[in-house]
RNA sequence: UGGGGUAUCGCCAAGCGGUAAGGCAUUGGUUUUUGGUAUCAACAUUCGGGGGUUCGAAUCCCUCUACCCCAUCCA
């Protein structure tokens, strides 16, 4: 288990601290009506990584509820992601549909608690009941149904009398709370659709807000992790668990932010648009972020999962940029590979002084900076190919391949030289005839000749004619609103690369093809007739990159906000205003402080109570306004562990120069979270504050004997390093030192 | 507009009162028979803005701003 944790594995450590729960159990619930892409491929790192991460289980179940858009295909699909990512689920697989008994009792017991009950209003109704988000809503009139009506019309509904729209089972929540989700969500709807695993038994089907918590709970989920946009539902989690007074253990849900990655979609909606409009071939199309599109271009498993783990897992809403993808996949397939060689615009060599009539050289498959072994044979003879771009007539500056002036190496072989250059008719070059340096053999050099760069060949007899495909990105358009802003480039065939033939016989299936990319047997269409790849991803390229137009700055992103008048306060009314005054007049209070304090008045009366105890309204004010003020955003007034004395008392430590505020601070947290009198906390743990010199002193003479460096570094001028040394003498003395004396000693002793 | 979230480098992202981690991208240097890899170095005096508290604030308090989610019988 690595140190860093995102926040998601802090919760589940502390929650297996605690003890809350034995196991923990984490689920990947997809519904299975499209195909998973890289996305879902975040979600399913994180599930089953968190529940390898701390030896629990993972579920991979399917969120089976809407018999109107699942399929048993999607189901298949699902299950392959998981599996070839590299996950073992537990057990096999589950379905929300397996549990729809239970659900249905569940449903029946809520109506008997008179928590839930047979709605009639027609879906236009519903809606306008609900109200908006500012105005509350309406309850039905049907929501006073006695128990035996709505278990009567649940029952009947069951067994399809009635068309879909019909009814339908709502809980009986809240219709005016603030979170809309909560204005009596509907439970049960009517379908009369048979479903692809339960078949025609059920006529109606439990909505997502009431399955999917109990579907956790009946698994024994311990963590139920979803994306941000669930936030909302977490109230109806919870709501259906306590309302059914389900046992503990029970499971808790906990957000992320979903993947998004630029010049790509994400959604189920925008993926079927482009495989039904045929913008691309199917779901496995290679340009698709899809996991049957990126395997089939070539990404492996391993360079995903990485991916997952680069970016992270958070709560705020981000785009990843495709590079990082890339990086993965480099970086994966840069220690794996063989290297082989590749022309794809080829250019007849003819080297006009080979005698033999072939050669054949052996060649390594890997660099000698990856550590692998194997090695294959290369036919050399008179007639090569090398790519169209390793040739120039008229080289842009700093080009290091071959000219009619500039010799190079064939890679793995000789050093030759341009000495003629054949054109057509309209000037293109379609020919170079060339002399080899016999004493130049790659291994056995003794020409003595320096060139610039090693380019790659292919010999003429032997290499085999293949097709590329070559992908680029999918949209032009760095945040893709649809169709419009699609690559029609994105897709390039090249039919026509030469390429060595120990790329068409090993068994590899990817490879690198030098100086070029990575690329990929095309696993679907690839014959040994018709040789097929696909290009998974380039090198980094930094000679192309020079010709590139510049990506345009951003312009300073620091675009002036309005500056807000200096302590804005709230409207005050008239009594808080003559408050604000007084606390200002009376008692010295700043603007901000007598503004909090007169607009709230549970601390307004703590405040003037303290106030009673200890004459020290400034200390006490800023304590209240602070301190207080955070507590009671979690916590009301009558179930906390202090009182405006704890305050008094500790404002006047604080006055009496007994302790320091910091410390005033952190035993003010020890009495919210254990209670006691600060008092006697400052007594047991010794927290009264030292202010004698002689007694610091030294302390700090011994911190700067034992960090010299940094002692340096602030003397010549690295101010920063003046709240690491305070630090590091307030670390040393358990926050005891008169951080003042130590500011003014520390000052003197540097 | 009510509620729920989120803001730290071009892009991700640590950080939870004491020197602003790391990765990607970018820019230079070294090595290199891949313009790849590896390696070294540079890249946030400042954490959305403004205030307050503190010896000390990205971290605590107040306030403003921007963006995302919620009014499907989808999940």
């Amino acid at each position: 288990m690595s140190i860093k944790r995102d926040f998601l594995r802090k919760i589940v450590e502390e929650d297996v601290k605690s003890g809350k729960y034995k196991e923990v159990t984490t689920r990947f619930p997809p519904e299975p009506n499209g195909f998973p892409h890289i996305g879902h491929a975040k979600s399913i790192a994180l599930n089953f990584g968190i529940a390898k991460d701390f030896g629990g289980k993972c579920n991979l179940r399917m969120d089976d509820t809407n018999p109107t858009t699942e399929d048993t295909k999607y189901v298949e699909a699902l299950k392959d992601a998981v599996n070839w990512l590299g996950f073992e689920w537990s057990g096999d697989v589950r379905f929300t549909s397996d549990y729809f008994d239970k659900l249905y009792e569940w449903a029946k017991e809520l109506i008997k608690m008179e928590k839930a009950y047979v709605d009639s209003l027609s879906e236009d109704e519903i809606r306008e009941y609900r109200g908006t988000v500012t105005t509350a809503g309406k309850r039905s009139k049907y929501a006073d149904r006695s128990v035996d009506e709505n278990l009567e019309l649940l029952e009947r509904m069951k067994n399809g009398e009635f068309k879909d729209g019909e009814h339908i089972l709502r809980a009986k929540i809240d219709m005016s709370s603030p979170n809309m989700k909560m204005r009596d969500p509907l439970i049960y709807r009517i379908r009369n659709h048979s479903h692809f695993r339960a078949g025609d038994k059920w006529a109606i089907y439990p909505m997502y807000d009431f399955a999917h918590c109990l579907s956790d709970y009946i698994e024994g989920v311990s963590h139920s992790i979803c994306t941000l946009e669930f936030e909302n539902n977490r109230d109806i989690y919870n709501w259906v668990i306590d309302t059914l007074e389900l046992e503990h253990p029970r499971p808790y849900q906990h957000e992320f932010a979903r993947l998004n990655i630029n010049y790509t979609v994400m959604s189920k909606r925008k993926l079927l648009e482009l495989v039904e409009g045929d913008y691309v071939s199917s779901w496995d199309d290679p340009r698709l972020p899809t996991i049957a599109g990126l395997r089939r271009r070539g990404y492996t498993p391993e360079s995903i999962l990485n991916f997952c783990e680069s970016i992270g897992v958070a709560k705020a809403n981000s785009v990843v940029d495709i590079a990082q993808l890339e990086f993965a996949i480099r970086d994966d397939l840069n220690l794996k590979v063989p290297r082989v060689m590749c022309v794809t615009k080829p250019l007849k060599v003819t080297i006009a002084n080979y005698k033999g009539s072939q050669e054949d050289i052996e060649a390594s498959l890997y660099p000698k900076d990856v550590p692998k072994d194997g090695s294959r044979v290369l036919p050399f003879s008179k007639e090569i190919y090398i790519n169209q771009d390793d040739f120039s007539q008229n080289p842009p500056k700093g080009y290091f391949r071959l000219t009619p002036q500039q010799p190079v190496r064939l890679k793995y072989a000789y050093i030759i030289e341009c000495k003629e250059v054949v054109t057509n008719e309209s000037g293109e070059v379609i020919e170079i005839v060339a002399n080899y340096y016999p004493d130049s053999k790659s291994g056995e050099d003794k020409s003595g000749i320096k060139v610039k760069s090693a380019i790659q060949w292919v010999e003429a007899n032997s290499s085999i004619e293949a097709e590329l495909r070559v992908y680029d990105r999918l949209y032009k358009n760095e945040a893709p609103n649809g169709i419009e802003d699609l690559n029609e480039n994105s897709l390039q065939v090249i039919k026509g690369a030469l390429i060595e033939p120990y790329a068409i016989n090993s068994n590899e299936e990817r490879f690198q093809f030098e100086r070029e990319g990575y690329f990929y047997k095309e696993p679907i269409d690839y014959t040994n007739e018709k040789p097929i790849f696909n290009k998974i991803v380039s090198l980094k390229d930094s000679w192309a990159k020079k010709d590139l137009p510049k990506k345009v700055t951003k312009e300073p992103k620091k675009e002036s906000q309005k500056p807000s008048k200096s302590g804005e306060m709230a409207e005050l009314s008239d009594n808080q205003k003559v408050i604000f005054e007084n606390l200002i007049k009376e008692h010295n209070i700043n603007n901000q402080l007598a503004s909090i304090l007169a607009t709230d008045d549970t601390l307004y009366s703590f405040f003037v109570t303290a106030v009673n105890e200890h004459k020290s309204a400034v200390t006490i004010a800023n304590m209240v306004a602070n301190d207080v003020s955070k507590e009671l955003k979690v916590n009301s007034i009558d179930e906390v562990n202090f009182t405006p004395k704890t305050i008094a008392l500790l404002a006047k430590m604080v006055d009496e120069e007994l302790i320091s505020s910091k410390i005033a601070k952190e035993v003010f947290e020890i009495v919210v979270k254990d209670g006691g009198s600060p008092e006697d906390i400052v007594e047991e743990k010794g927290l009264k504050q030292i202010s004698n010199p002689e007694e610091i002193l030294p302390i700090i003479k011994d911190i700067i004997t034992q960090n010299q460096e940094k002692a340096e570094q602030y003397r010549s001028g690295n101010k920063k390093l003046f709240g690491f040394f305070i630090g590091q003498v307030l670390k040393a003395t358990g926050g005891k030192a008169n951080p003042k004396i130590v500011n003014e000693l520390v000052t003197q002793e540097l």
